[in-house]
DNA sequence: AATTATTCCTTCCGGTTGGTATGCAATTGG
DNA sequence: CCAATTGCATACCAACCGGAAGGAATAATT
């Protein structure tokens, strides 16, 4: 049982992984190349083998890490959920899950179209299980018929968004408990008479 | 009538403006000095006169500029508002008109504890201005008296938040119609019986 | 076994960044 | 009217940035 010396798919997803905590963590302009490398032990040189530059890395990461990331904690075990009630437990458990995702998309804004377009992408994932589960819960009946899933499921996932950021800042207790019960109270008014 | 050449505050609130600029297309880390003073039409030697760092600056920016855009794009407005569909119309209007402040938000969250403090002063602003109408609003019946403006607030402040976010985005338009809807449907959950 | 291609590292570079040192004109205070 | 201070510009710097070049080690192919 040899260990391979080179294996550049585990030294890739190495370098996607530490680039994505710096970016979550500080931002990605804020992010430097070095850094990354250093947190990986690696060298730039391996960096720039597996990625032609800054930008294709961060799109990477996006569009592979981040992708999968929104469907394994939202899209797929959303699948699962049979209940109202269930479907409030799991937001409330979910909030702050996708804070990198949502930080990329402010900077993105209006910088890098390419970037911009992949962070769509994900959240057009993410409204995509928001409005697939509601039309399940709407035939199973635990969502109110009158629910249009494609309209409500931009405002969910807006919301998630929101309190993401929130969650970012040194917000009173308080105010965040008072927040979720907003939610709480909000998803209540999906529910089926 | 003499015109003076050298008029500090002007040049100050110049350079604090150009700087907001800059932070809202792209970002506080992605905002050089070196571009926001030749957008000013002025020196490095101008911009540290007045401002010790980059810091510096941008705590002044949130803290001055940021903070009383909210108070006269939102809280100073508020106390106009006589009814919800008013409500309804304002919030539509002024969806987007804090993106700054939650770029900032987003990027300064674990990176900068000052200045994630002076954000969040801003969003406590938002907070309450947002309780201050609600109240009033029970009180001359147009807000449902189950409401509880403490708990309304956050919440209210965390979906413009997302709005603001998503609003950066290369959405479709029938996406960010949808929101705008679901967003309407919600407000309407707040009205007196 | 020899050759070739891939993977990764070392080293370096030009440009840009935030920041400093200094000089001098405009203003202000006495 | 002069000295002191303020307001801003010029010139400059060390550090760091993203990135390039090319060499060494490993794996694949022959």
């Amino acid at each position: 049982m040899k260990k391979r010396k080179r294996q550049p798919e585990v030294t890739r997803a190495r370098i996607l992984e530490v680039a994505g905590g710096e970016f979550v963590r500080s931002g990605y302009a804020a992010s430097g190349l070095g850094g990354i490398v250093e947190r990986a032990g690696l060298t730039k040189g391996a960096l720039f083998h597996h990625f032609a530059d800054k930008r294709t890395l961060g799109l990477a990461w996006v569009s592979e890490l981040v992708a999968d990331g929104m469907r394994v904690a939202w899209v797929d075990p959303m699948a699962d959920l049979v209940s109202l009630d269930g479907l409030k437990a799991f937001c409330r458990a979910r909030l702050t899950a996708m804070s990198g995702l949502v930080l990329m998309a402010a900077e993105m804004g209006g910088v890098d179209d390419a970037m911009a377009a992949a962070v769509e992408e994900v959240f057009e994932l993410w409204r995509g299980g928001f409005a697939e589960l509601l039309e399940r819960g709407k035939e199973a009946g635990w969502i109110h018929r009158s629910i249009q899933p494609a309209v409500e499921a931009p405002f969910l996932v807006s919301m998630f968004s929101g309190f993401s950021i929130g969650m970012r800042l040194p917000s009173a207790d308080p105010t965040r408990r008072a927040g979720l019960m907003a939610l709480d109270a909000y998803l209540e008014t999906l529910r089926a008479v």
